[in-house]
RNA sequence: UCCUCCUUAGCUCAGUUGGUUAGAGCACCUGACUGUUAAUCAGGGUGUCCUAGGUUCAAGUCCUAGAGGAGGAGCCA
């Protein structure tokens, strides 16, 4: 008999049916002459409950299974006369496909900590909680693609492995196939990289930005969406040293028209959730409100559809660097000294304590901070006719902080040349970026969306460990 | 990398000012129950108290070092 996924079963009313379902046992319990069990194939975050009578032929088979074993079932679909299901399945025949030793098995029906679940990885998705964040991150990488495509953008592979070491975003993998027991070395002592497989030092990519400007300087508006590597010893919620990241870059397009596109595609990934996801969502949101029963009630976060749907409804607030140092200069727990960094005056780093009094005490909604100062910005971004700022914008949420950070980028050849010089860039490695400013240069502009950060604000997650099925962080890169 | 906290049964956790044989719930096994909803009820055994040193008559508890984890910070997406 052909397999019918749980999902649609649930969703028939083909009573009287007989079916075939295939999946893994979340839990079992009954009574002298029956046995639930209920069963769940992924299809959905819903279980369908198998009905098996209990009898001299039935019991050595329903004595073997438990928690977490694999079954196939064959029964009758029927209405389910219990009152916390429509459907269920009146099983005939019940084989085990793999069973699961109980004594051995680590996952059990009740709560573990994700912490614990985070070493049980490979175990992890038979969760409901993974489960479904995996659903929605399928979902969720399935709607930036079609969001791109709808709007016109080309996808573009940007290289894993880059030969440049200028691409400013922090400390880089290296790539090499040299024997690391006995590196070759030139005369002057330093390790010999002609001899490494690509004839010079090579890494892995920080950002697929600098090689997307370069088609979007002829297909107009394309994007990456790839893996991305960064060496930071970083060890936070945030941080991870293997992540996927959304990389739009648009011809013709200046700061405005930028994040005009970093709101609009936001908000039409929230929407796409609310339309495809609910059940997983709602899923979520139960599980963010029990995690966080025992906090104060100022201290807990907005219900998780509630708050997708208020983030929908509001437009982000745009504001430039320097009225952000105006609220925060003049801002209470400035005054009263009760920031970690006290802002004295323009040109200060904004830190997450400002972004977060900002965005979670200050507008209460999702801000976008515009014109910071040159210095404390990367090289390729648009000098302002001020001297002193740079069209980039970074897209603040509440609790995540920063989601998006983008900029108008520098099309003016002399401008972009001379900052390179000012801020020590080898030259020689970037002349095919500064190529594109010699020969029909425009302006254009572009973003970075950092897709875990978007999965942790999507899904209510507090640790971005546990929106990536396998998470790389320093000291960690089991499975 | 810095600061703070944590590490006790398969899991979640309690363990008082250092003092007999280290506890509970869940899971597991046995039994009861005509349909349960993380079923319920009764019974059963379960420990490298993270590791290595040290202090002490006595250490799960105190001290030192190390390992791992969490939260916050920096870096950023």
């Amino acid at each position: 008999m052909k397999r019918t996924e749980i999902k649609t079963l649930l969703q028939s009313t083909g009573y009287g049916k007989e079916v075939n379902v295939k999946g893994w046992v979340r839990t079992k319990r009954g009574s002298k002459h029956v046995a639930f069990i209920a069963l769940n194939d992924g299809s959905t975050i819903k279980n369908i409950q198998i009905v098996a009578e209990i009898n001299p032929e039935t019991e050595k088979t329903l004595d073997k299974i438990h928690t977490g074993a694999a079954l196939s079932v064959d029964g009758l679909v029927i209405e389910s006369p219990g009152s916390g299901q429509k459907v269920e399945l009146q099983a005939k025949n019940i084989d085990i496909l793999g069973p699961a030793n109980p004594d051995e098995y680590p996952l059990q029906p009740k709560k573990h900590s994700l912490e614990f679940l985070r070493e049980k990885a490979h175990l992890r998705f038979r969760t409901n909680t993974f489960s479904a964040i995996t659903r929605v991150r399928h979902a969720m990488i399935f709607a930036v693609h079609n969001y791109f495509n709808d709007h016109g953008f080309y996808n573009i592979h940007t290289p894993i492995i880059t030969g440049s070491d200028a691409e400013g975003a922090g400390e880089m993998y290296q790539v090499t196939t040299l024997d690391l027991s006995n590196v070759p070395k030139n005369e002057n002592g330093e390790v010999d990289f002609s001899k490494d497989f690509f004839g010079k030092a090579t890494n892995l990519t920080v950002s697929g930005q600098l090689e997307a400007e370069l088609a979007a300087l002829a297909l107009s508006k394309v994007y990456t969406f790839g893996p991305t590597f960064r060496a930071e010893n970083s060890n936070t919620s945030r941080h991870l040293a293997e992540f996927w990241m959304i990389e739009p870059e648009m011809a013709f397009y200046d700061i405005r028209d930028d994040m005009d596109l970093a709101e609009d595609m936001l908000k039409y990934l929230i929407r796409y959730a609310l339309d495809n996801c609910m059940d997983d969502l709602e899923f979520l949101s139960k599980r963010l409100l029990d995690e966080e029963k025992n906090k104060k009630a100022e201290e807990r976060s907005m219900e998780l559809v509630e708050k997708l749907r208020f983030v929908l409804d509001q437009d982000f607030e745009r504001i430039t660097y320097t009225r952000a140092i105006d609220i925060l200069r003049n801002s209470k727990p400035n005054k009263k000294k009760k920031f970690r960094f006290v802002i004295e005056g323009w040109g200060a780093d904004l830190q997450s304590e400002h972004e977060r009094y900002l965005v979670e005490k200050y507008f209460k909604k999702p801000v976008i901070i515009t014109d910071y100062p040159k210095d404390i910005k990367a090289f390729y971004m648009k000098q302002n006719e001020d001297g002193k700022t740079v069209r980039a914008m970074d897209v603040l949420f509440p609790q995540i902080g920063e989601i998006i950070g983008g900029s108008q980028r520098e099309d003016d050849y002399d401008k972009l040349y001379n900052r390179i010089k000012e801020m020590n860039i080898p030259e020689e490695s970037m002349w095919w970026y500064l190529e594109t400013r010699k020969f029909g240069s425009v302006p254009h502009s572009g973003f970075g969306l950092g897709f875990e950060r978007m999965m942790l604000f999507m899904t209510g997650m507090g640790n971005i460990r546990d929106v990536i099925p396998f998470p790389r962080t320093p000291l960690n890169c089991e499975f």
